[in-house]
Formats: structure tokens, sequence, C-alpha cells
DNA sequence: TTCCTTGCAAAATATTTGCACACCT
DNA sequence: AGGTGTGCAAATATTTTGCAAGGAA
């Protein structure tokens, strides 16, 4: 488990909500898995254990998680957003992802970041001087073929 | 004019394709504009000058430019893919992308890209090797909030 | 003629919203 | 009671597909 179920409970009272069972459930999905799932991969997921918690109710808290700071939101362009848990023990906090366009599988990487970090600070700081801007957050992706695919 | 018709005409043809109506405008509007135009606005802009050019015709289109490497597609966050010339006469080739997350206005940026293309290097020889990926692109987008949006 | 291309309508996907009910405090 | 959270159904938004017809080589 990432986090406790009372560290989870605390950051939400914190900030006056409720730790919910389908809000502990999707966290406890996200905990279990180095995955990059889907909302509906979440949902089915979460249906195993809950069938009663629905769809929409998955949707809304991946927002709710997101605004929180919990979970963060990716887009590897296939149709759908994907979702991680920031903090997780099952990956590195901060890294990057390899994305095959053959099989779509993603690999998570953290290779170089304290180079990258020295870069990304200095075009921060350019282009927050240039352009007036107070820079939050960056994605940085790679996409290719990996070895399975490229044999085929 | 980014490319005039007759360069885009043998570069088609030399796939074997045509250069329709349909096609000649699609790029006509993206060779336009620095904007970062969706499907939606595309066809927008294409129906303007025919409007008998249908949103599916466009739809198809961009997939085959994109296809053909004319065009790269993004995505900002929004709900919907954005389009750009990779060969445009109004931006430079290689260039990324700041994302205000409040008004959603994207500014293109070439900062540093001899550092990039550095550090880039570096990442892509390790991973390959580390993955056995054949890595072919990357994406680098930076998210933040613009001075119009942080006053508000 | 051949086959690439298009337009329209319909379908498929992903995500959001309205609303009544449930639940915690 | 009062606001937060949920489930279901319906709505929206974006993109894709089927199919018959158009049109260039």
């Amino acid at each position: 488990m990432a986090k406790t179920n009372s560290k989870w409970q605390e950051r939400f009272r914190e900030m006056g909500m409720r730790f919910t069972e389908p809000r502990r459930v999707i966290l406890e999905v996200l905990g279990d898995t180095v995955e990059h799932l889907s909302a509906e991969e979440i949902y089915m997921r979460v249906y195993k254990k809950h069938p009663n918690i629905g769809l929409t109710t998955v949707y809304r808290n991946l927002y709710t998680l997101e605004q929180m700071g919990i979970v963060t939101k990716f887009h590897f362009g296939d149709g759908c957003h994907r979702y991680e848990l920031i903090e997780s023990n099952k990956k590195p906090d901060h890294h990057h992802h390899l994305v095959c366009t053959g099989c779509k599988r993603i690999i998570d990487y953290d290779d170089f970041m304290d180079e990258e970090i020295e870069y990304i600070k200095k075009v921060e700081k350019a282009l927050s001087r240039k352009h007036s801007f107070h820079i939050t957050d960056h994605v940085i992706q790679f996409y290719g073929i990996c070895k399975k695919c490229k044999a085929a």
C-alpha cells in the first residue's frame, strides 16, 4: 500500500473532504499497480471489489484526486487519459514515460533526472522571464518502437 | 504559403496519392496560421472557403497528413487534438509548447534547442539501450499560468 | 476501368451533467 | 439540518466507420 488509510484520511480531512469507500478503493487500485490505467480500467478493478461503485464516481474522484495533487493525468496518444499516483511506493516520484507506438506499452524511466532538472530549470527560467509565465509543471515523453514490435 | 502547391503535389504523387482540393485547402489553412487548431477549428476555416467539404474529410486527411509526416498532432489537456504543419514558414521547425492552464493559450518556443538536443540525445541513447527501444520522437511541454491569468 | 477519395449518416468512445437520494457531522 | 458524495440515466464531445457515389489516372 502506497500510504496507509489513516494517512489518506488525514489528508482528506485537512481539506474538509470525506475519505469515502469509493475513494479508498480507487487509491488502493492505483497504489497496487505499476500500470498506467485509464478511468475505465480503474473502474473495472474497483468494480471487482465493490460492484456498486459507479463509473461516474470513478471519473469524479479521479478529478478530485488530481485537484488534490494526489494523482496525475496523462495522455499517451490513445484516445483516453491515464492516471498515476504521484507518491507511490511502486515508482519513483519523478519519472517520465517511454511509449511504444506499436503495442502501446508504457515504460517508466528515471534516468538522467539530474541532468533533466538542470536543463528544465534553465528553460523554465528563460521562459518565465521571456513570456511572463509561472511554470508549474512539465511533461517529457518519448515515443518509439519496442523490440517485439520492431521484429513484427 | 508554407510550400507551393506544386511542391505538395509532388509529395503526394511520389506516394501514389492525389493532391485533392480538400487536401489543398487544409494545408492552406494550416499554413496560414500560427495557432494550434483542433480538427473542428480547421473544419470551420475550411468550410468558409469550401462549404461542401465535410468534417469527416478533415479528420481523414489530418490522419493522412500525419502519416505522411507533414503534420503533427498534439494533446494539450483540453479534450481534443491540435494540429501543426511540421514545415511551416511561420514557425521554427523544431519547437515546443508552453501551455497556460488558465486560458489554454499555447506559446511556441525554441529557446535552448541546442542544449535540449544534447540532453535528448543522451537520454535517447541510454533508453534505447536499456529498454531496446528505437526512439523516433519526443514531446516536451511546459504547463503554467500566464501573466493575465495570474492577475485574475 | 481502377481505385483513391469524399460526403453523409450512423456508430463508437470517452467524459460530463442533472437530479434525487444517501450519508456524515 | 446542511453540505458532501454517490448512482443512474441521459447528454455531450470527439472521433471513427459503413457505404454509395464522385473523380482523377
